[in-house]
RNA sequence: GCCGACGUAGCCCAAUUGGCAGAGGCACAGGCUUUAGGUGCCUGUCAGUGCGGGUUCGAGUCCCGCCGUCGGCACCA
């Protein structure tokens, strides 16, 4: 206890004053009857949740869920439950206004950190993490957050993962039906190979081809397949990762090692063939802009067109989005990794071109993307054929051209492309100018209209008349526009079969597997051939096997040119297993990779609905009940879950990854519901002063003195101080103990709605947390006696003007609520407060009207007074008030009047007084009549109920 | 460079979406309580819409152009 403690421990407070003792007391002791009555235990339509009576009582259901954390072993800081807080005071409104409320918290609890302390402890990962959970339990309820807990799962769970492998089956037995625009299963596709409704491979009908080239090609369909492709390889973590995974500088996301991009077999998710939908969709959902922009960047999709161009090696297709400027393409340009560079080189340019690819090679990703270098490259000494106008032009290899884009190659337009005319400026490539830019473009440049294209400075971007461009079949010359120029040489590739218009995406397939030890093992075994089985559901889940050795293989980081060794390969009496798949007893190899951290992470929320189902997971009636489109918001709602509340730092992986899973899952009919999460709201963070020293060293926060104007020490040191997301590295964390122990946690919580929007970052000021505390310690003095604990509420009527603040202050609060907004809506409340405590005693008309509108924000204190006003019954299920429409009115409102658009003077007339009396009213005040000096009004604008303006 | 968000008092933030710039909290000053510090209570002060233009009777709000902060993407053809 420190000296400047403010708890009861003073021996002069009160004994019945709120102090951070009795809150703890309250707290405490509501926590303990809200679990063992299971207050928030939300019914089911169905199955071992079942409850159609409670159902009955209820109303709409509400589908409130948080982005659930991984359990680390460090524990909360203040920072972490700001979305906690919002949605369990969400939930609690809307439960007293009726709904039934679906909210509780899971744990996505495989991953990294557990691994690697269990490698460095020699515990296994499993004892830690559940550890971990219940401490983080522990946390969470001590927030007194209003979960169901019937429904908190873990990822790590071998009943949980026993569905994520069931999951992974069903996508790996479906393939993408283009025609349909939906997953199918793959027996269908076999069937129509069979019935020939669908040509596999070639001429061969389905039964000529022998069962290695049936499996290719049913592989070949598989939503989740094997493949041998370019993947980022990681020796630091001694395991491959995603390229959502990969930083901007070439680096792991997790441990930030260095990445390499290596040719790998591997699992991989067919989320490309989603593309489309996972763009289109987005218009279906109420997620804010930011984040529906960084979902369509990051697939990517733009639309162009494939051309092909002969050559000696044999034809290169580029992709163009501007198939309008194939008549300024003066030369092309392949990635040094281009399949057909080596045909191309001419035999004396050899040996440059090598040296050229192999300083290429040695390049990470992120160097080359710098794009402030200057461009580099190699001509091969071959030539193509420009379909347009069969002008041989020069093919070169520069590393600006990316091979994980497009095709690999394009056609190089320099006068309507900056890289490019950069490139031919370089190395004097011809530059044909193809549009005549606006006289506007070459005034801001200082030069006269010219075609002369070595007088321009950089290339033209844009819509401009078209010239130089036809041939004998083919005119753009004299169109303005691009749309209409595209359109026109679109028409032309396709007639003369040179090209087609395409789509092109950045968006790659996801790698889905991982050389590590805690996580999700694959529900597949390979035959003696190497072919691959899904095991059936009977044999599920496949629990991760016991070992004392969890490290994967790790290697020097730089070590580019190692491969990964999964921890699973080490155990071969669980590798090699005898099983019976149909075909009689063989023996199998098991798959020895384990999923990527996001997979348990791609359907939990079904889990949360049905957590005991053994038989699936999650029974249909109750996903439909908690999860089907809600055609009364809007006709085409997509289901999900109405209000989900998380970080913005997963927008483009766990958002993206569970929209596809949610939507194979769709097509398969296994859900009903198009999409997850039908509204997303992104809170924001809670970020807070950091201090480093001279050596550029995070000193711990609460040791640094001084202030701002004085400058800060921190030791006698002179320290700076940033600002930063609150946290261990940055060596600021506030931990919710000291705010318990200081204030409460219903303080905690009310700071934390009230220091801001729920979307907005904040920083924390500890010192400001007080003025919580002292509201609900005015609050409490309202309704308690300090001395006795007696309730002090009375039974007479408020006065009018209380009533309707009262009023006015219910109509606020409950719009606010049902907004998020509940920063205004405790405003509001501490200014009805603040009136109250000017009575002389609290009416317990208003006395239960405020707790009621407080019970969602600060539930315990409002349990306890609830209490103290005769009540036995739990506030959580109270209908929240409604305000009387009578009371939002008044009689009498006062009106501003201005002169000129200035506030003169103030008319106090009939709320419902019309156009011609309020103008007559203002026009006969004293201060106006002195403010229009005599002049005679030009005009007089009146808002009736709002304000007059009088203009001279 | 492109995309997105945001700039209101010493600080965190309101402003019925075009209608009186200030609701709430912190800080600050004075007073009461207290042996004192702290707690608690009462009263009070000051000052501001990033900059420049436009639309309007009226702009924090809408439009145009800058400046700044934060986030995402980036040699993506």
């Amino acid at each position: 206890m420190s000296e400047t403690d403010n708890t009861a421990h003073s021996a002069n407070n009160p004994s019945h004053r709120y102090t951070s003792a009795l809150a703890q007391t309250i707290e405490l002791r509501w926590q303990q009857k809200w679990a063992s009555d299971g207050t928030f235990n939300a019914p089911n339509p169905a199955g071992p949740l079942a409850d159609p009576a409670a159902i009955a009582e209820r109303g709409d259901k509400l589908f409130v869920l948080d982005m659930f954390p991984y359990p680390s072993g460090v524990g909360l800081h203040v920072g972490h439950p700001l979305g906690f807080i919002g949605t369990d005071v969400y939930a609690r409104f809307q439960r007293m206004a009726g709904r039934n409320v679906i909210y509780t918290m899971g744990f996505d609890a495989f991953g990294l950190p557990a691994e690697q302390y269990a490698v460095q402890t020699g515990t296994h990962p499993a004892v830690t993490t559940n550890a971990n959970i219940e401490n983080m339990r522990r946390q969470l309820r001590r927030l007194g957050l209003s979960h169901d807990m019937r429904r908190s799962v873990s990822t790590t769970d071998p009943e949980y993962y026993r569905w994520t492998q069931w999951i992974f089956s069903q996508v790996f037995n479906a393939w993408y039906d283009e025609d349909a625009e939906r997953a199918r299963p793959i027996d269908e596709l076999v069937a129509e190979f069979e019935a020939g409704d669908r040509v596999a491979l070639d001429e061969r009908s389905w039964s000529e081809l022998s069962l290695a080239e049936r499996n290719e090609v049913i592989d070949d369909h598989r939503l989740a397949y094997v493949s041998e492709a370019p993947v980022n390889w990681c020796p630091g973590l001694g395991t491959v990762v995603a390229n959502e995974e990969v930083t901007a500088d070439g680096r792991s996301d997790r441990g930030n090692f260095p990445v390499f991009k290596r040719n790998m077999r591997q699992w991989m998710m067919r989320i490309t063939a989603y593309a489309d939908r996972l763009i289109d969709d987005l218009e279906l959902l109420d997620w804010t802009e930011a984040i529906k922009a960084m979902q369509r960047n990051w697939i990517g999709r733009s639309h162009g067109a494939k051309v092909d161009f002969e050559s000696s090696a044999g034809t290169i297709t580029v992709f163009t989005t501007r198939p309008d400027t194939l008549f300024g393409t003066s030369f092309m340009v392949l990635s040094p990794e281009h399949p057909y560079v080596d045909e191309l080189a001419g035999l004396d340019k050899a040996d440059e071109i090598a040296a050229y690819r192999k300083q290429a090679a040695a390049k990470k990703d992120f160097e080359r993307q710098d794009d402030t270098r200057e461009k580099t490259g190699v001509f091969t000494g071959a030539y193509a054929t420009n379909p347009v106008n069969g002008e041989q032009i020069p093919v070169w290899i520069a590393d600006y051209v990316l091979m994980g884009y497009g095709t690999g190659a394009i056609m190089a337009v320099p006068c309507g492309d900056s890289r490019d005319f950069e490139f031919a400026r370089k190395f004097d490539l011809a530059i044909p100018a193809i549009q005549t830019p606006p006289p506007a473009w070459f005034e801001e440049r200082s030069l006269d209209v010219t075609l002369d294209t070595r007088q321009w400075p950089e290339a033209f971007v844009g819509d401009a008349p078209y010239v130089n461009s036809s041939n004998g079949e083919l005119s753009l010359d004299g169109l303005v526009n691009k749309a209409e120029g595209i359109a026109v040489m679109n028409a032309w590739l396709e007639r003369t079969n040179a090209g087609e218009a395409t789509i092109n995406y950045k968006l790659r397939d996801w790698l889905f597997s991982r050389q590590r030890y805690w996580g999700e093992p694959f529900p597949i075994v390979y035959d003696a051939d190497g072919n691959p089985h899904t095991l059936p559901d009977s044999m599920l889940p496949v629990e991760l096997p016991e070992t004392e050795s969890f490290s994967p293989r790790t290697f020097d980081d730089d070590d580019e040119f190692s491969s990964p060794e999964s921890p699973l390969d080490r155990l071969q009496d669980w590798v090699n297993v005898e099983l019976d798949l149909g075909d009689g007893v063989q023996i199998y190899r098991r798959d020895t990779n384990v999923m990527p951290q996001w997979a348990g992470s791609c359907w939990y929320e079904m889990r949360y609905l049905d957590p005991t189902n053994t038989e699936t997971f999650c029974d249909p009636a109750v996903e439909e009940y908690w999860m089907g489109p809600q055609t009364h918001i809007r006709p085409d709602h997509p289901g999900g879950v109405d209000l989900y509340v998380g970080g913005v730092e997963h927008a483009v992986l766990h958002l993206l990854y569970a929209r596809f899973w949610h939507k194979v899952l769709f097509d398969l009919g296994h859900v009903s519901s198009k999409e997850p999460y039908a509204r997303l709201f992104n809170q924001g963070y809670i970020m807070a002063a950091a201090f480093k020293d001279e050596r550029e060293i995070y000193v711990e926060a609460t040791e640094v003195e001084g202030s701002e104007d004085a400058g800060f020490t921190h030791d006698g040191q002179p320290v700076a101080r940033e600002w930063g997301k609150m946290g261990k590295s940055l060596k600021n964390a506030v931990s919710p103990d000291e705010m318990y122990e200081e204030y409460g946690a219903d303080t905690l919580r009310l700071y934390e709605m009230a220091m801001g929007p729920l979307d907005a970052s904040r920083p924390w000021e500890t010192r400001d947390v007080v003025g919580m505390y002292r509201f609900l310690q005015r609050l409490w003095r309202n309704m308690v006696d300090e001395e006795t604990g007696a309730c002090t509420v009375v039974d007479t009527a408020p006065d009018d003007a209380t009533d309707k603040l009262l009023h006015r202050t219910i109509d606020v609060v409950r719009t606010e609520m049902d907004a998020l907004r509940f920063n205004t809506a405790i405003a509001k409340l501490i200014e009805l407060n603040n009136a109250v405590t000017k009575l002389d005693a609290t009416p317990r008309a208003v006395a239960e009207a405020m707790i009621r509108m407080l019970a969602p924000l600060v539930p315990h204190i409002t349990e306890e007074l609830w209490r103290k006003l005769g009540h036995d019954d739990t506030v959580a299920y109270i209908e929240f008030p409604t305000a009387d429409p009578a009371l939002l009115v008044d009689d009498t409102i006062e009106v501003p009047v201005q002169v000129n658009g200035k506030v003169r003077g103030r008319i106090t007339i009939s709320a419902d007084a019309d156009r011609a009396t309020t103008e007559a009213a203002a026009l006969a005040d004293e201060k106006v009549i002195a403010a229009l000096a005599g002049n005679a009004p030009k005009k007089v604008i009146v808002v009736p109920g709002r304000m007059v303006n009088i203009v001279v």
